[in-house]
DNA sequence: CTGAAAGCGCTTACAG
DNA sequence: CTGAAAGCGCTTACAG
């Protein structure tokens, strides 16, 4: 292992000047600058992490408490890992998984033996157990998703209650009375995940504004039940005029199906849905949509953190993205 | 913050004694364990990482190079990621994420900077320039997925070689002589993916053995494409009995373009696949397959790393995991 | 512009 | 069974 003493021999001067020269903390003379790079280089020097964490009480990690779901097919949650990962990293800082199979403990764990400077953390619910044990730390925390009651954290969410209510406008503005909203399985709401509940309240409460009938199918978790589920709400659509979709798997399923009931889109039934960006491009999904985007989400979660490590006086914030319908057509009313 | 020192003063012991207590390394008292418990209760007391770190030097952090992959949908991925998680914390060990957009500075940068003890490496290529950065660090690396030449690390991978063997074995036992093969598509083996190639070379020389005709058909990388490709392969399958399908996307699509074909499995033709369990779930997948365990390989990969950051001699081992063919009775020739 | 020295919070021989 | 002390490799006042 090589030293900050062994850069400072070689180089001729003493451990202070190399600390100093690595931190760019106090000017250094070019003469000596460069001595100092050329040993670095020869030796191949890298600040132990541990020493510098200890010294300066900075780890330079993040902590990412992830949901632990092995059993599900998790790729939205792949790209938020990835986007902050790579954010981290531009900032300066590495990432640290910590899995939800320790619960709140884990948050616990990490940031009471300094480990990481701060934490994110991923599916926050309305009412989420783990914000207790991260008020209690020392070190600050970013949520994604945002919980239902204000807290002194720094927040990002699509605006999920916005996206509810511009979904159901949008069939309304295209002429659409009676809808058939799919929504995402039961086993979602019990979790209390606020952007299952927020788009499903705010179609509702906007629908009854506007005397939309808004018909509310409640997606199943099986794959094979969700598409017969979908099937049957379209066969028996009755005089309703479009399906509006908050649910991936659902959205997967909805070409086949369609295809198999020979209905045209937008021409029998207009479809409108909300998904992840990543996903509608997997399965090249062609509606008119609200898109959910991890990378802006998960970018801006990371940087609001990276803020409040380095100021963490400054005013918490609540960030809600606007949601943007993108038309494709499909919502049309024929 | 709390320190041994403040454990150690409430408990009214030495430090050392506090830290001992802690590690378990020599035998303490009852009277004495119990105080020193009770005061870290009491506290709250965590061990700072980094002192610990550089008084043993050791992090009990592994690092995870993950191929960086953002325009990518992962699901797989994800799936690696959550099991090499929990597998290390349930060994004691947290996880830091390295993402390859640094390539294999990455490595250097973690390894060398003594922030982990040791390096899981995913989606290892058959020649990978990642294992030249990781020779050179002084800690231990685990490879997931099998290079071609031998190395001085341990190697966890499953069999693909063997796989693509025993599903040619297995078509050609089913009675099949001639059989369409789809493939992954061409990005995959220019990345030098060692599965996309083991699995196909073996396919391609077991047929060969065997005197079975195989027609390859490479996927398309574009959705669109690859179902347009699957579709027209199946139309112009003439005396083909059978299809060999390794390609994930493809097998999603599959069952739709049997429909619009009107083609019975296994009455018109067998099918026979190969994919991840995972993926098998979600989509529902009906057939005959190998399916392919993240949780095994990874959770072994770090079961690997942690024995050899404990045992730094033991010999290196190389786990080539057999691939096991699930009967689903959609590879029957009829 | 540079250096000597204290200190961060642990662990671990060494001594008893 | 327990303690005093050195040392891990950094950073940062303090001094010049």
């Amino acid at each position: 292992m090589t030293t900050i003493s062994d850069v400072a021999r070689v180089a001729g001067v003493s451990r202070s000047t190399v600390s100093h020269a690595l931190s760019g903390k106090r000017p250094i003379s070019e003469a000596t600058r460069n001595r100092i790079n050329e040993a670095i280089a020869d030796l191949g020097y890298t600040a132990n992490a541990g020493a510098r964490a200890l010294a300066t009480s900075k780890s330079s990690i993040m902590g990412l408490i992830v949901p632990f779901t092995p059993e599900e097919f998790a790729p939205s949650t792949m790209q938020y890992v990835l986007v902050v990962a790579e954010t981290a990293r531009s900032l300066g800082y590495d990432v640290l998984l910590v899995t939800e199979e320790e619960g709140a403990a884990g948050i616990t764990r990490v940031t009471q033996s300094n480990l990481v400077d701060g934490v994110i953390l991923l599916d926050v619910k309305r009412h989420d157990d783990r914000l207790a044990a991260l008020a209690s730390a020392n070190q600050p925390g970013v949520l994604l998703g945002a919980p239902e009651e204000s807290v002194s954290f720094d927040v990002v969410d699509l605006d999920f209650a916005e996206a509810g209510k511009r979904l159901v406008e949008h069939l309304f503005e295209e002429g659409h009375r009676e809808i058939i909203f799919l929504t995402l399985p039961d086993s979602i709401f019990e979790m209390d995940l606020g952007y299952a509940w927020r788009v499903r309240d705010a179609a509702i409460s906007t629908a009854a504004e506007l005397g939309v009938e808004l018909r509310i199918v409640v997606g199943d978790s099986d794959p094979q039940r969700r598409a017969e589920t979908l099937s049957a709400a379209l066969e028996n659509r009755g005089t309703a005029t479009a399906l509006l979709v908050h649910n991936d798997g659902a959205l997967a399923d909805l070409q086949q199906i369609l295809q198999e009931l020979s209905l045209r889109v937008p021409d029998d039934i207009a479809v409108l849905g909300i998904f992840p960006e990543q996903f509608g491009r997997m399965f090249s999904l062609p509606y008119t949509a609200i898109e959910t985007s991890a990378a802006l989400v998960a970018s801006q979660a990371v940087r609001l953190l990276a803020n409040r490590i380095e100021r963490p006086e400054s005013p918490f914030v609540r960030t809600l993205l606007e949601p943007i319908i993108t038309d494709r057509g499909t919502s049309r009313k024929v």
